[in-house]
DNA sequence: CTTATAATTCGATAACTATCGAATTATTCC
DNA sequence: GGAATAATTCGATAGTTATCGAATTATAAG
């Protein structure tokens, strides 16, 4: 991954809430997949109420959160799709992976 | 490793010049580690003239080049000591596993 | 249509960052 | 000691960020 792209996802995780904020998400995702994975659907479909549940989590306000995912998923490590009234959320994987092996 | 201290890292590596920086050291510590393998030495003990080799690779300012410097040992993420009128520098190994294996 | 709930946007503010050139300090060599 | 080179510190500036509460928009349920 160049620079620049990888810059940005690291300015995404350089702030701790909201890297305690992708954590969440990503432990609840593992958490979804292992579900899924014993019940034999495959893959992690997200998980639900997100926003919600972050919101639960970390004492900041719901603008300061809906900031926080804003960038994260505008550094490419989330998507989050609309569900009605709440969230659908998703770790990109490849953009965790292109963290993981930045180097070596 | 706590989030604090991980989002610190990352913010020392949130800036694309920054960045540029770290794995230019990076590259080069490698490199001299395989030299010095090579010659039965063991590790790298660390590359010279940092300052100056990063002056010569990065079209930034000597005191911006030293600014980021600060950073990313104020990070933990790279060791300088001064030898002479150069640098020697080395590139903390653990503080880039944590990154690397910040997740999963 | 009204009410309730969820999330976003807006405007403000205080704090932080990247960057530069100039002045300064540290070291080496003559 | 003086000159040369290397790196740091200083002061300024323009730009970015985190955060909040209030106002707004979107959706769902009665």
């Amino acid at each position: 991954m160049e620079s620049k792209r990888l810059a940005k996802v690291f300015k995404a995780l350089s702030n701790e809430r909201r890297l305690e904020l992708f954590r969440l998400i990503y432990d609840q995702c593992k958490l979804e997949e292992s579900r899924a994975t014993q019940d034999g659907k495959g893959c992690c479909e997200g998980i639900e109420k997100a926003f919600t549940m972050a919101c639960g989590c970390l004492n900041l306000s719901r603008s300061t959160i809906s900031h926080h995912f804003k960038e994260l998923q505008n550094a490419g490590l989330i998507t989050c799709t609309r569900q009605g009234q709440t969230y659908m959320c998703q770790v990109n994987e490849d953009y965790v992976d292109a963290v993981r092996s930045f180097l070596g």
